[in-house]
DNA sequence: AAATAATGTGTGCAAATTACACATTAATTT
DNA sequence: AAATTAATGTGTAATTTGCACACATTATTT
């Protein structure tokens, strides 16, 4: 799909709609220091939230994430997961609402009763490297921007939670998922590959029990050294023999520290 | 909730539904030898399924699965978790529909217009002691019974799908779900207890690093023996310290054999 | 050429896992 | 009533893993 034609689900007619359901995504990337989260800003106004919209009628609820991820985003086929579907009667009126109910036309008058009803939204987690895409925003937005995952600006509904919920899945699944080829770029240090551990798990790991459990496990093919013109030593760089990788995230990679 | 204010979902006016979403209870029982079901059968069909239902419009979607689980089965109070949220657009048309078309009525009639559109399911997971609970059918329920985990017979819908993924769950969490408190007897012995863990795992586990690792965690408090006529040296009976058992549950038990 | 600062590897101890063997007990058998 | 048997309760030793730290290597800096 080309940008010309992304489109927002809010800019449809509500009627192609399943009523009652959204989908959220926590996309979370890393740029080898320190992990982000991918928000859009509401167009001229200063409310951030998740990339999220709506599933057709002849949809499956997974493509629907995909679907709603790229239209929002422009970002194509990362790593996508269902991780929880958030109920609350009450989970929009967590933080303040925007005050939509200004907006003028026919259609978007529309749109705007189907969206006021109540939703659950289930949440998909997605894994990408940042430094491998480029975020765009779609026409309701003003920006789509990589924040850090531990400081953000305060986000619109329950968002704050499903990002959280999301982050802790993250970190208790880490063993089941593909974080490594998902959020480092082809070819990456170790030491690159312990600091993404350490940001997922949110604590410092021993350098030299690292990298002989990542070495011994046999995912990881070496290649020369660096050249670029860091100080001191440079360090071998690794890349991912992905089917063995994907063999042990399938079964569970050990427990790492 | 006495018996007589139970009533199924499928008796109300649809709109005071939220639309699209449904939840179906996965309820997983053990009478000290195998693992069970808790199974609905569709009155005068040969139709099993699981005790499903719809939220209602002021309800939080945790509140109406253990609302729905008593309107439909009778039992109250259990662990209750929600695991998955099933939306494939053909999730319905896995196996035969009932044939509700031809039931008279008008308010029925509404209330099948309401069904028969798309819907997506959020799965709960409950453990109940089987033996402590006595399930009765709702009105539209010819029975609700115990069937076994790994033979059950074809279900509607994709409800054997969401069955499957109820019991990895199970799998996967064993060790962060209070399993044990949950299914078993107040007071039972060792042997019981490890038959549980074998089931839900699925694999033999070697008995005396079971007996020796659940004793050294410390949330078993042991009693006299049993006398009852059980040939030959008679166990001990244990129960558990529920305190010291769910603090532990929350940071996880350690992995067993 | 020496110092430095990074990466790469090895060692030793503690704890957990695992596979057994042995001890104890009470109903059954002779 | 004593021996047998089949179940539960406990101990031990070998192996693996987790973990903390020390040492080795290498390329840049001084």
């Amino acid at each position: 799909m080309n940008d010309q034609n992304r489109h927002s689900d809010l800019l449809s007619d509500p009627s192609s709609f399943l009523p009652g359901v959204s989908i959220d995504c926590v996309v979370v990337g890393f740029d080898l220091k320190e992990l982000h989260i991918l928000l859009l800003k509401w167009k001229e106004h200063d409310i951030w939230m998740l990339p999220g919209g709506f599933i057709n009628l002849n949809e499956d609820m997974d493509q629907a994430a995909t679907r709603i991820l790229e239209d929002r985003t422009g970002i194509k086929l990362p790593y996508l997961k269902q991780f929880h579907t958030f109920g609350d009667v009450n989970r929009r009126a967590k933080t303040k609402l925007p005050e939509v109910s200004q907006v003028q036309g026919e259609p978007f008058k529309k749109m705007i009763a189907f969206i006021e009803q109540r939703f659950i939204s289930s949440g998909y987690l997605s894994l990408v490297d940042m430094r491998n895409c480029a975020p765009t925003p779609d026409a309701l937005s003003d920006a789509c921007s990589w924040l850090p995952a531990n400081q953000f600006p305060e986000l619109l509904y329950d968002h704050a939670e499903i990002v959280k919920k999301a982050m802790e899945q993250l970190r208790s699944r880490i063993n089941y998922m593909p974080v490594g080829i998902s959020l480092l770029p082809v070819k990456f240090t170790m030491k690159e590959f312990q600091t993404l551990y350490e940001n997922i798990l949110n604590k410092s790991l021993d350098r030299g029990n690292f990298q002989k459990k990542m070495l011994k496990l046999g995912f990881l093919d070496r290649h020369e050294k660096q050249l670029t013109g860091g100080a001191h030593k440079a360090p071998y760089l690794y890349s991912f023999n992905k089917k063995r990788y994907n063999e042990l995230v399938e079964k569970g990679i050990g427990y790492i520290s």
